[in-house]
DNA sequence: ACTTGATCTAGACCGTCCTCTAGTTCGTAG
DNA sequence: CTACGAACTAGAGGACGGTCTAGATCAAGT
């Protein structure tokens, strides 16, 4: 189920920024914001030791912030994982309000695609009988 | 083509913000801003007066905006039609590119809705048999 | 030992996109 | 004439989501 091969080694806040994306700064940002599900190891030294499954974590934080969860239902959501089992319920409750939000998110961006088709195709047009057609409606 | 029915009659500010669904201080913002196409035209006593061409390309912009554009390039959209005829072809590049990031964000949605039911469908499965399970990988 | 580069913390700062405030004026109904 | 709501301007303010800085420390190579 990891993500990453990798067996148990674990990652320092530079390698999971490049096997998540995320900047070192979005890393401890995060961290700080309580974004994560369990406390980051750290060595002796006092620097963090991601394990996969942090990463894991992380990987999922991505989705959803992708798909538009403001941090704070974000932070909401590891908190309700976090706190261990007995709130599935809440957890699914939020899941599956943001799922809703993303499928209308997707028709939204369906509808303005087509909008757009729709100009670029009129322009594409346009252009392609030469420019000789002058002023032709702009809001087309 | 157009959206509004009214034949000819201006809209105040108001009217237009109901129509558009943005605030009265949106609508001056994008106008501060140069995000309109022409200057709004204006009451003997300052007020605007709005046309339904002025709301079409109000309706434009809004979704381009629910699409991610920037304002800085819708600005620019904008500018370009303001000179109008001539520059076509740029207009058409902005659009396209658009587009293509329209896309890209659509799959890019879809990808996440898809990991997001994922989790719904485990949590639901979960507490359809009974919230015995005890605790389970809360990155699944 | 020395250098180099990655990491640490706390907090200041930033870009984006509006929203809100303050104080004023317009214009329509009574 | 008065009053009231809607609109006006310029600019401050605010939420969000990080980014960046400063100055210090850690760890690895030579």
């Amino acid at each position: 189920m990891a993500t990453t091969e990798t067996p148990a080694e674990p990652l320092s806040i530079g390698e999971v920024a490049e096997r998540t994306g995320l900047s070192v700064h979005a890393l401890r940002f995060y961290e700080r914001e309580g974004l994560l599900v369990g406390p980051i190891q750290r060595t002796t030294g006092g620097r963090r030791r991601y394990t996969t499954a942090d990463v894991d974590w992380l990987l999922i934080c991505i989705k959803l912030r992708e798909s538009g969860m403001p941090l704070a239902e974000l932070k909401r959501f590891a908190e309700l994982v976090r706190h261990g089992p007995g709130n599935e319920a809440e957890r699914l409750r939020l899941l599956d309000a943001h799922q809703r939000r993303v499928e209308a998110q997707i028709q939204a961006l369906e509808e303005c695609r087509s909008v757009i088709a729709r100009k670029v195709g009129i322009y594409g047009e346009h252009l392609a009988r030469g420019e000789a057609g002058g002023l032709w409606d702009p809001t087309v």
